[in-house]
DNA sequence: ATAAAGTATTAGGTTTGCCTAAATATTAAT
DNA sequence: ATTAATATTTAGGCAAACCTAATACTTTAT
């Protein structure tokens, strides 16, 4: 049906939507798959004649109906996949992203609904990112972000923006993981750093940081 | 480390030597892949490069021996994948093919690992066909086809060769199956055609089809 | 309102993996 | 031992996805 790299290209411009207002520029686009603008612009053209993003020229793209039901199928798999390799193949959160980026790929839609009902039907896979049903609806889930608290405000983590090992193994240092409880204790007015208590330890998180972690409050 | 293309060549050309004596020759690997000999030759030449194969021009290609060990991990992951999706995900030995095609091809030594333990360490998959295990040692199995029985011989089929969806559908229709006892009532010599008795029925098989089931005896 | 700066697109090139048609080597048949 | 038949390789093309460099469009700042 899709190619890998066009269903890549789909869960980038989803992921970004969720960001961003209006079109989706080819630059962020660009920079979210580490592929050249010039290249991003030829698969746009490719997406937007298969009709799965609407695309006008300079302003960027969003997703049609049939793009983000794919997207969103995508998703499914993706997380579904980390919840296997997390709850039964013993593998850590920080280290199932680049399997499960390859696993999404796999097409079979029994494979899809077998896995699903073999693991239970999980609403979320381990890093708290809601997983969506085999007809796309995703579970409620609060997107507020830690960077939007204020100093003395709660929150508890309930997931992250950057799934990637790295970023991961950094919050963990920090002892900063699902359901934990944050407080803000200060914020640096220059930089938007954040001195939080996690754990009953002070940790200090730059605004890059806040931003990719998910809390309720 | 390799594409996937490559991957399926090397995984190919295993299989055929254990057929085949000497070089597998660029005819049946065309046949076999289902793709033109003037692909597999300029394919063949770039898996010399990569001296996963020795190939002379006009006699064919042997795998050499990092080949070989690569070609039993992508044997090794297909039948894992098989025995999982079989035993766990309740697909029918019939139509798990195509699927564990795919996932044969996810990299991940830690997957592989994981999942093999997972399993149970499976000597055979759901077809019969042995395992390998890590290190690409294969459990001993009977490499015996049903063809090479004469009239009033006794055979239990171990496996199959054609692990095609319509293969496994059409002897699962002539009541064999893994385990099954096979006696041989009768040989047409002008054609070889078979006619069996298994499972208290008696049925007619091709030559073709009696090449592609393996027997104990 | 226009020039400079910043983005996006086009043009032209590469690699992988496939194709067809033409040329060449091997094998089989007289 | 030639010739005919068969198999293999070479030559030249195509599509997907990437790239760099050059050009065109938008936005921002004066």
């Amino acid at each position: 049906m899709f190619t890998q790299s066009e269903e890549n290209y789909l869960k980038a411009i989803f992921h970004l939507q969720e960001e961003e207002e209006g079109g989706i520029s080819t630059s962020s686009l660009s920079e979210k798959l580490n592929t050249k603008a010039a290249s991003v612009t030829e698969m746009i053209k490719r997406l937007a004649d298969k009709e799965l993003v609407d695309y006008q020229k300079y302003y960027g793209v969003k997703l049609t109906d049939t793009g983000r039901n794919h997207a969103l199928l995508i998703i499914r798999k993706h997380r579904l996949w980390e919840y296997f390799l997390v709850e039964r193949l013993n593998f850590n959160w920080d280290e199932v992203h680049d399997v499960a980026e390859q696993l999404e790929h796999i097409k079979s839609p029994k494979l899809v609904e077998e896995l699903d009902a073999f693991l239970g039907r999980p609403e979320y896979d381990p890093h708290g990112d809601p997983i969506p049903d085999a007809k796309g609806n995703l579970p409620e889930y609060p997107k507020k972000k830690l960077s939007q608290l204020k100093t003395g405000d709660y929150g508890i983590c309930k997931g992250f923006n950057d799934n990637s090992s790295a970023f991961l193994q950094f919050v963990a240092k920090q002892k900063i993981g699902l359901d934990t409880t944050i407080k803000v204790i200060n914020i640096e007015s220059f930089d938007q750093s954040m001195t939080v208590l996690a754990d009953k330890k002070e940790v200090l998180l730059s605004k890059t940081a806040t931003d990719n972690i998910y809390i309720e409050n």
